[in-house]
DNA sequence: CTTGTTTGGATCAGATTTGGATCAGTGGTA
DNA sequence: TACCACTGATCCAAATCTGATCCAAACAAG
């Protein structure tokens, strides 16, 4: 048996922690006692803490204990809560132009109908701005749908639900005119299109063009 | 044996919760009867029901009594308790890629000197596929908080807390040996050289031959 | 209604426990 | 030799637990 040094100590904490047997808010054992239970130096194991303390998985406080700060699939609710649009339509460059190419291998002839039921809803409310931001959604979400993964679905979903979205459909509304819709109406068309032509990087493609219209028309309306 | 803190008698109420023993709107024991019970002083009782109460788990009602309010959060819908590890696999194809390219944008030095000292970690692991488990998924975390995006953040790790993880991270074990391990450093190397040299196509191009590699060994343990 | 009991809320001084800091000694290694 | 990390010990200051007392709100019984 090899002496233990301070890394191997914050090894063996780290995993206690990742395996939950110390959750978040609870208090780890005085450091003395740890020291004892672990047979090393009071110094080496704080040597190990501070180790952990600058991971950011514990954090200690003086005359008090040390306190496991991290958990695995923490929601952190509030930072989703104060997300910002421009947060919200990064995160949709990083899902949607993927969601494309996973339609072009995985969607049914079913879920193309839909979506082309769809896009001619979004055609027929070129004049009706609060229609077409309804059917817009529900396009998006039935791309999700014709992955035919359903946890890009929840995370699709997931997404739609944060606070975020309201100011984003708020703002999105401000920009739809006309001549907007019209051009949206044939990004959706293009992207389609190539989605049943089954030529997944030009759907990605379309799709990312879609998104950089709407990321401009987004911050000429946070401008203005 | 170490003093029991207002955090100790908290955890235990806490797990006392979540185990059901005790149930919504039941009235918790009499304050100065738990304190009897768990042995400690009333403040310190009261001082635990208060961190409990801040966590919105219970509710005091000064005269009456504390009632458990907390309800078992029911967010994981039960299409994505039944993901499958490919699912998870095609949802990280989705966001990873994009996320080397943002985090080529967004980070900041110390987002990469993170990312430094976790490949330091994983490289000192190539004999120990749990300790590189763990970094690993550390490192994909922090590849996520590099982008600065919240959001972005919290769906990784939403993905990461469902059940299908705990799937993929056995079957992952499976697969890696050292020849394994040792590509996967290799790679994670050039993902992070290419974001710290501003490279944003070549980091993600990284990552998706990374994550190839990843569903190539996944297929594998799977048919064996 | 009034009364007595039980509940949580608040405060206090003193004892205890906690982490923080330092230092001389030890053992292994370059 | 010089260097490094761990040891074992000591002292410190801050945090907090204790045990007690008093209060006000809720509640049940008469």
């Amino acid at each position: 048996m090899q002496k233990l040094g301070a890394a191997d100590i914050a090894a063996i904490i780290r995993r206690e922690i990742s395996k939950g047997n110390y959750r978040e808010h609870e208090r780890l054992p005085a450091s003395r006692q740890m020291a004892d239970t672990y047979g090393v130096a009071r110094n080496t194991l704080r040597e190990a803490l501070g180790q952990l303390e600058r991971e950011g998985l514990i954090e200690t406080r003086p005359g008090s204990g040390t306190y496991v700060t991290y958990q695995r699939g923490n929601t952190t609710v509030e930072a989703v809560e104060n997300a910002n649009p421009l947060e919200l339509i990064d995160a949709r460059f990083a899902l949607e132009p993927h969601l494309c190419r996973l339609s072009v291998l995985h969607g049914r002839h079913q879920d193309f109908e839909l979506l082309e039921s769809l896009c001619e809803r979004m055609e027929a409310a070129v004049e009706d701005p609060i229609a077409f931001g309804e059917a817009d959604t529900a396009f998006h979400r039935a791309l999700a749908g014709s992955t035919r993964n359903n946890l890009l679905v929840w995370v699709i979903d997931q997404i739609n639900s944060v606070r975020a979205m309201d100011e984003w459909t708020r703002m999105r509304q401000l920009t739809l005119d006309t001549r907007i819709i019209r051009q949206y109406n044939l990004q959706h068309r293009q992207i389609l299109q190539a989605i049943r032509s089954r030529e997944p990087e030009r759907a990605a493609n379309h799709m990312k063009e879609h998104l950089e219209t709407a990321r401009l028309s987004l911050t000429r309306a946070a401008d203005a």
